[in-house]
DNA sequence: CCAGGCTAAACAAG
DNA sequence: CTTGTTTAGCCTGG
């Protein structure tokens, strides 16, 4: 029924360009931040990003000459005819047979393009409502893509073949042969590209417009700069279904006192130093910037800005929580966006990062002096009680800092040779290896409420220490998946029998102080079990 | 501010 | 399996 030239999906024009090709906030960051950490003279072979190859004459091109190649086959524009999704409850809610337990699903016309129906719930769906409690959120990042030209080297010289299977094959070490059943696990996980679509649709409609009136009609958020989109989505890492986003708004201050709050190096208090600044009004009388009363107006102008938009609900302020979460019913897949308030930092950051991000045998050491002369964030995020006080800073006032811009740079750009990934490059499993182990965690969190201190952000930071220690693409390949999963689940086994995981940025946070050492051995038993019976949760 | 190019990933076909 | 197409997200240059 689908014919390849036919349309699978039409949209209409307005919608197209309001939403799809161009996010015009994106560009003032640049000029806003990032340009004097990326001056326009560092390019190509100048780029230390770039300098791990000696190739770039070929890979300059190459480039070129793909380039042109590619220009001709460009333009075949599919004709838009659907329906906007402004529909009203109404419209939308039509009948879902599949899905009869969500009286909200909905069956869209534009999907019905002769697609054979989806099975009522693919493999399971992780509905990582992660926790709010813990270390969710330090998922955040800015964009700023390390460098301009990406090599993609046609002289990528492999001697063998490696990837292909021997014709003798080993018994047991032969690529993954052994748990085959991963293999379905990662196929199922995968996020449908109508799903993806409908979703970041809504999405950037609704950023679009807080972003807006934030600019236009607030006094105290005016200066915010584009969103940094972040977290899992766009690390390419959701699993399951399109449910979740993160939208970091950021703050400019142009000079700020931080101090440590605590003793681990996460939290911090921040002080004004000019006069100058919107953000005046939210200064306590010893000089400290109330992440809780800021929180607040921040929360009021969101709320304004998304009333017209009826579709969305704004969900109850959660202690502690940065994010003001907005949630929408009307898809066939109920998404929850979270737009998080942040502060910018521009000066260089907390000496209890000097330890952290060992990312030099992995990344190199160039790469990690990039990306330390990013600015770092704060968000509005304390622990416990508010009302406990330190140095005469209550806990409520205080910000954490977030290194998701970087989390995202890394994730993006993975490879310990450039080339990982990329077309002409071999194929990694670190992001697949990473998502089974969400997957697995959300698995086993359904089953089991005593877990719910666990998050996916854990499974995140035990990924980044095991890229550090395994640190070559060699050491990931993607025939080795099985290998490379069960290798990273014993990473994150051990460290849950030790109760320590380290903030891959603050080493000296532990972010299993949380959970507890008798919750962490309980977990890594039960992943013991799963692993040593071929992972029947995946079944 | 926008148009256009590029990438990763999903998806379709051979 | 390989190859090509489509799409959202991202970046750049005008």
């Amino acid at each position: 029924m689908t014919g390849r030239g036919r349309p699978r999906r039409a949209k209409s024009p307005d919608t197209k360009s309001a939403n799809s090709k161009t996010i015009p906030e994106e560009v003032s960051l640049q000029n806003g931040t990032a340009k004097e950490r990326k001056p326009k003279a560092q390019k190509k072979e100048e780029s230390p990003l770039q300098d791990r190859t000696t190739e770039h004459f070929i890979v300059e091109i190459s480039r070129q000459q793909s380039a042109t190649t590619d220009n001709k086959k460009a333009p075949v524009r599919c004709t838009k005819a659907k329906k906007k999704t402004e529909q009203t409850a109404e419209e939308i809610r039509k009948t879902q047979p599949e899905t009869p337990e969500d009286p909200l699903k909905a069956t869209k016309v534009k999907r019905c393009v002769g697609k054979k129906a989806t099975s009522p719930e693919e493999a399971a769906e992780e509905t990582t409502k992660t926790q709010p409690e813990t270390p969710k959120d330090p998922l955040k990042s800015i964009k700023v893509k390390g460098c301009v030209g990406k090599a993609r080297s046609p002289g990528h010289i492999t001697e063998t073949p490696k990837e292909t299977p021997r014709a003798c094959v080993p018994p047991v070490r032969c690529g993954d042969r052994e748990h085959p059943v991963l293999h379905t696990t990662l196929e199922n996980l995968k996020i449908k590209r109508d799903e993806r679509s409908d979703a970041a649709e809504v999405v950037n409609k609704i950023v679009k417009a807080i972003v807006e009136h934030l600019k236009e009609k607030s006094q105290s958020f005016k200066e915010i700069e584009p969103p940094l989109r972040t977290g899992s989505y766009y690390e390419n890492l959701k699993i399951s279904n399109p449910d979740e986003f993160d939208v970091m708004l950021p703050v400019p201050v142009d000079r700020v006192n931080v101090a440590p709050f605590g003793d681990d190096g996460a939290f911090y208090s921040v002080e004004l130093k000019r006069g100058k600044s919107p953000l005046e009004k939210f200064q306590k009388t010893g000089g400290t910037l109330s992440a809780s009363e800021m929180l607040k107006e921040f929360r009021d102008e969101v709320k304004k800005s998304v009333k017209q938009f009826t579709e969305w609900e704004v969900t109850k302020k959660k202690k502690g929580c940065p994010a003001v979460t907005l949630l929408t019913k009307y898809l066939p897949i109920p998404i929850s966006l979270d737009i998080v308030l942040s502060i910018v930092v521009q000066s260089s950051w907390p000496p209890f990062t000097k330890e952290g991000i060992k990312i030099d045998g992995w990344l190199g050491t160039k790469v990690k002096q990039q990306y330390k002369r990013l600015p770092y964030y704060l968000v509005p995020k304390y622990e416990g009680m508010g009302t406990v006080e330190c140095d005469g800073v209550l806990a409520k006032d205080v910000w954490r800092v977030s290194f998701s811009h970087v989390e995202k740079l890394m994730l993006l750009n993975h490879g310990s040779e450039k080339t990982c990934c990329e077309r002409e490059g071999e194929r990694c499993c670190r992001k697949d290896c990473l998502k089974l182990l969400k997957h697995l965690l959300s698995l086993l969190k359904e089953e089991d409420s005593s877990l719910t201190k666990f998050c996916s952000y854990h499974v995140k930071t035990t990924l980044l220490h095991a890229c550090c220690a395994r640190t070559k693409d060699a050491d990931w390949r993607a025939s080795s998946l099985s290998r490379c999963f069960l290798l990273l689940l014993g990473d994150f086994v051990e460290h849950l029998e030790r109760g320590v995981l380290l903030n891959f940025f603050i080493p000296t946070q532990n972010l299993l102080s949380g959970p507890g050492l008798k919750k962490c051995r309980s977990l890594a038993q039960r992943i013991e079990a799963e692993r040593d019976n071929g992972f029947p949760i995946f079944k």
